[in-house]
RNA sequence: GCGAAUGUAGCUCAGUUGGUUAGAGCGUCGGGUUGUGGUCCCGAAGGUCGUGGGUUCGACCCCCAUCAUUCGCCCCA
């Protein structure tokens, strides 16, 4: 029988060429998240499965994760997102660890389902939580950085939209406010995610359908319709205006735009699941109607790591998935043209290997990467393996260069060839 | 878990109402002789048409099953 070549369904190789997008994706983050004080941590990808049973959701364990026995009959569960993780972190030095507290990871995170547009079995995401900050300064900290980074990769504002609602809000407007019981809320919860994928009749009539005649009588549906009906702040009930987490998003959202944060808007139907956030919750979407995923996402959920009997912690992390990054990047052509980490391959005229070996290491030493050729084949179709391997020049090496130490350097991307001596090639390929 | 579409060369695909030895472009390999790639010209290799069964004198084409991929739903921590 033959094996077959593909990968485990939902999974990916990496091959060279999409290793090379991968490292520049992660490169950027790194990069962004460290110019703000960030430090980056990792972690085991098994955790033991009652870290993602604390939270109560056995249907998604037992269906949407990799959960299996190991030889001492421990149940063990691959990480599908990094927060119980990073939370276990904290809390086991919750006393000695300096605050606030500014970590991030990039780890690889595995779900078991379907797998669809955007969305695979396995995907890295770059996590970045701020620990010990109470005030909305950590979320616009962690708004900043989304912002620094959307940057870096070269999005506009013009190209995806940040927006931010309140889980306190959302569950205050559900419960006390239009009186709804904590199974109902639920099940509403779900639906306002899913507002903007349905016609608005068929979603009051879903609303409706949910509520009981009673609280029909006492207008709950009307006050949640109006409530969801509020495209803006200044839009909601004049009650609604001094609850404590709206003024905090005015605050908010003032300040990003201060800071030059244009494309950051407080949308209602932003509800983020209904986990762990507490409080102010954000998410992104890409302005293309093509690609509808959220691109990332996080929030305030400040209790996690009392889970752990330690004393709870303000908290505000955010996720950033590979898959969805690189279809925004593609869709709005900003994904560069990436070339090899191999800056020169030697070709080799006659039999002279030993000395480009030599110069190889020569270069090596002052820093360059370059590649010696070892097919023995001519000229021409060494140039063809350095073209076709993406290695920007070529390197000749005869018998005449390593006599005169001057040697020819052609740039394959330009046709441009000049003669240089080592010191030169330094120069030139560094 | 549910629904739909698609599986023909390494890749992207064509293949006329079922009819002899299944095609193209790109890629690969070889050649166009002396130390220069990309363009051009010539040539070659490469497919039991996803797999198994059925209908038929005859199946890439029709039917059934199965596997895989993709898209959507559910879900999305």
């Amino acid at each position: 029988m033959k094996l077959s070549t593909q990968p485990y369904k939902g999974t990916r190789d990496f091959y060279p060429e999409d290793k090379r997008v991968q490292k520049y994706l992660f490169g950027v983050w790194r990069q962004v998240c460290e110019s703000f004080g960030y430090e980056e941590y990792d972690a085991p990808i098994l955790e033991p499965t009652e870290l993602y049973l604390s939270k109560g959701n056995q249907e998604i364990i037992d269906e949407q994760t990799y959960t299996f026995e190991d030889r001492g009959k421990r149940s063990v569960t691959m990480r599908t997102e990094m927060t119980p993780t990073v939370s276990r972190l904290v809390a086991g030095r919750r006393q000695e660890l300096a605050y606030p507290l500014r970590w991030y990871s990039i780890p690889n995170l595995w779900r078991y389902e379907r797998p669809q547009k955007g969305r695979l079995r396995e995907h890295w995401q770059l996590n970045v939580d701020i620990f010990g900050v109470s005030g909305t300064s950590a979320e616009l900290e962690l708004i900043q950085i989304v912002d620094g980074i959307m940057g870096a990769f070269g999005a506009s504002a013009e190209m995806y939209t940040i927006k931010l609602n309140s889980r306190k809000f959302m569950d205050y407007v559900l419960s006390d406010y239009a009186g709804f019981e904590a199974k109902q809320r639920l099940e509403l919860a779900r639906l306002i995610d899913r507002l903007k994928k349905m016609p608005y009749d068929e979603f009051v009539a879903k609303v409706d359908a949910i509520a009981t005649p009673a609280q029909r009588k006492d207008g709950a549906v009307e006050k949640l319709l109006t409530v969801l009906s509020a495209k803006t702040l200044k839009d909601l009930p004049k009650d609604l205006q001094s609850y404590a987490s709206i003024n905090e998003l005015k605050v908010l959202l003032s300040a990003l735009d201060q800071l030059g944060v244009k494309n950051a808007e407080f949308d209602v139907t932003v509800m983020r699941g209904f986990d762990y956030y507490t409080d102010i919750v954000f998410e992104a979407f890409d302005n293309n109607p093509d690609n509808n995923r959220s691109m990332f996402g996080g929030g305030r959920y400040d209790g996690l790591i009392s889970l752990f009997g330690v004393e709870p912690l303000p908290t505000v992390g955010f996720g950033m998935g590979d898959v969805t990054l690189t279809e925004f990047l593609r869709g709005h052509r900003l994904l560069p043209d990436l070339v090899s980490e191999t800056a020169a391959y030697l070709a080799l005229v006659g039999d002279v290997h030993t000395g480009a070996q030599k110069l190889a290491a020569e270069l090596r030493k002052a820093g360059m990467n370059v590649a010696v050729d070892l097919s023995g084949r001519k000229l021409g179709d060494q140039f063809k393996i350095a073209e076709k391997k993406g290695i920007q020049n070529v390197l000749i090496v005869g018998e005449n260069e390593l006599k005169t130490g001057q040697f020819t350097l052609k740039n394959l991307k330009t046709g441009k060839e000049q003669k240089l001596d080592v010191k030169g090639l330094e120069k030139a390929l560094s």
